[in-house]
DNA sequence: GTCTATTCGGCAAACGTTTGCGCCGTCTTG
DNA sequence: CAAGACGGCGCAAACGTTTGCCGAATAGAC
């Protein structure tokens, strides 16, 4: 049973014509007549139909934003900082979820499309240049966030993750660390692959080389059992350099169970600052990537491609930094020296943990 | 740019009637037209304008989902369960969050009504009557998950607390434990209070009292503050029972901050189960809420609602239980029979930790 | 060969808005 | 008092689909 435009305007007296002028601010009307048809909106609970508007209009008021997956923690805090740059200017936000799944990447594309969005933002690995292609040949601007290979026709905000892990590596091995270890993200993801190499090129940086490096899958359980392997072998490393909080979690967990101390037996590093690391115990430290600024420059970058005419991709860089708590401290003395020379390790990553 | 159906209608040449007919097998099509029509929106890479599709239609295939706050760990998997549920019929989800502010409630209704959904569920506590009432009154079946009085126009699930709390409590008590102390939610939102009772009814039925009742605002800081403020007492608590995950393990930090072990010194109980209370260490105790089942029932319930001709509001109740971990153990001993009788005590709510 | 049944597919009206165009009074100006 | 300007508002066409109705063509029955 809705309400239409037409029972308004027959309530007030006026056409439909007026309604749509004193609903859109879009002429003037005189205010009695306004005053009319606003009581008349009031009373029966009027709202337009957006599909109608929509139709005629040939634009939404939405802007689409598509990450992978809306119970990883690390998401929602974007989807909050996106939607609150988005409701400033009065838009709405469309969110679609891939799962890690192309194929509901695929989908979450056509919702785009058929919503008609004015603009879309991605983060997530499930979104290959047909994707992208699917957006941008239909001239809709699109900012892909912190994988993503720049192109013409798409921004990009890249996370620079080398600022905030080697500054994290730097502060590590002036604590006396020198056996690194490395629980890396599944590597079929661009940024897991950004940050495992950002944290082998900080440790170069300080002639360092990763004592192994384990591949997990964002869980907190890959985590744990990459701890295990690490923690039980005879050379154990003293620091654990984790893909993200969540692996970070699960090694400080497994730590524990293992009978070791966190930080003084061993430490562990997370990744994004997801608001669970303040609260772990022991505090996680951990490399933070700004999500509300991320959110809030995606939108503007969106705008800016809106508002030019020449719809060219822009490129922007995001710094991480280090956040130090307390799952971090100095290296246990008598292990500091020993591994200064470490030989035979591999730098490629192990398989085994991948999903 | 958009690809129109006409488009498509040309390149297959046929009319637009037949490539609607493709489109939504809604009659038969010769296999060699409906071959040339598939080619031509494959090649075009058509996609059906949703606005005019339900314009005409005027029925969407939208389910609403209105949660309180995508960044509290509770509403994700819900969100999720309540999404799978959908998408196996074919139906989407248009998620909206209040961020516990009525008027962003008020601008979730409009736009569940905009955009047409076929039904919606709710759960946050800034829903009020009058919210309900702009749904049900457009004939949208309705369904409030966890709070909400039941009405004759929507439905209700609610969450049976006292089943998984009176486990906990009666596992804490054979524990040893004498000392409770309540760490509640905000008590303007109704499971919150909701949450309280069962707890103090729970008590009750084995002749306990709480020794004290604080209210916080569910965040992590409201637990330490409270776990503060309780474990500084002259009297302690044996166990801080908290009004969800994120409390107790506010409350787990502040205790080991304030040099007490968990659970030797202390026992803490969350209440929620998410994820992150696994991995706290220690793993919190907690009494979950299934919230895949929730999500499934929310569906289902709306689903009988729409195939039903009398609208009339059903009402279902979820069990809770308790997720026995790391996080409580035996009371001290030499406490707990020293709290055996406590009189004094208010069991009211005090204030200073609402947000 | 005619008639009927059946298969296939097009025509055009709706869906609820927005908006260009234009009409009707009233006010201002000389 | 004539003429132009202007404030206030309505008419009707469009937006891109879906769908009831109908026509054309072919096949089958007699």
């Amino acid at each position: 049973m809705p309400v239409l435009m037409r029972d308004v305007a027959r309530k007030a007296g006026v056409s439909i014509t007026t309604v749509s002028h004193v609903l859109n601010e879009t002429r003037p009307v005189a205010e009695d007549t306004r005053q009319r048809v606003l009581k008349a909106i009031q009373d029966l609970g009027y709202y337009a139909n957006t599909s109608a508007r929509l139709l005629v209009r040939g634009q939404s008021d939405l802007f689409g934003l598509i990450i992978s997956d809306i119970e990883n923690p690390f998401f929602p805090e974007l989807v909050k900082s996106f939607e609150r740059a988005c409701a400033e200017q009065r838009l709405e936000v469309l969110l679609s979820a891939t799962n890690y799944d192309r194929s509901q990447a695929q989908n979450a594309v056509r919702r785009m499309l058929q919503n008609q969005v004015r603009a879309v933002a991605v983060m997530t690995s499930q979104f290959d240049a047909d994707l992208q292609a699917q957006l941008t040949g239909r001239k809709v601007p699109l900012v892909v966030l912190g994988a993503g290979a720049p192109g013409r026709n798409h921004s990009t905000i890249q996370i620079d993750w080398l600022s905030g892990i080697a500054e994290a590596i730097r502060h590590l091995h002036r604590l006396g660390h020198r056996r690194f270890a490395l629980a890396t993200g599944p590597q079929d993801q661009v940024s897991a692959v950004a940050h495992r190499d950002a944290v082998i090129k900080a440790l170069a940086k300080l002639g360092q080389r990763p004592m192994r490096v384990l591949e997990g899958d964002h869980g907190p359980e890959s985590g744990a059992d990459i701890a295990k392997v690490l923690l039980s072998a005879r050379e154990r490393p003293t620091v654990i350099f984790c893909g993200n909080d969540r692996m970070g979690i699960g090694a400080i967990g497994m730590a524990r169970d293992l009978g070791l101390r966190v930080p003084e037996d061993v430490s562990v590093v997370g990744s994004d600052d997801v608001w669970i690391a303040r609260y772990s115990s022991p505090p996680l430290t951990t490399v933070r990537i700004p999500r509300d600024t991320l959110g809030q420059l995606a939108f503007e970058v969106l705008m800016k491609m809106l508002h030019s005419k020449r719809r060219v991709g822009q490129r922007q860089v995001l710094k991480t930094a280090l956040v130090a708590r307390g799952s971090t401290a100095q290296a246990a003395s008598g292990q500091e020296s020993s591994g200064r020379d470490i030989r035979s390790f591999s730098a490629e990553p192990e398989s085994g943990f991948a999903d």
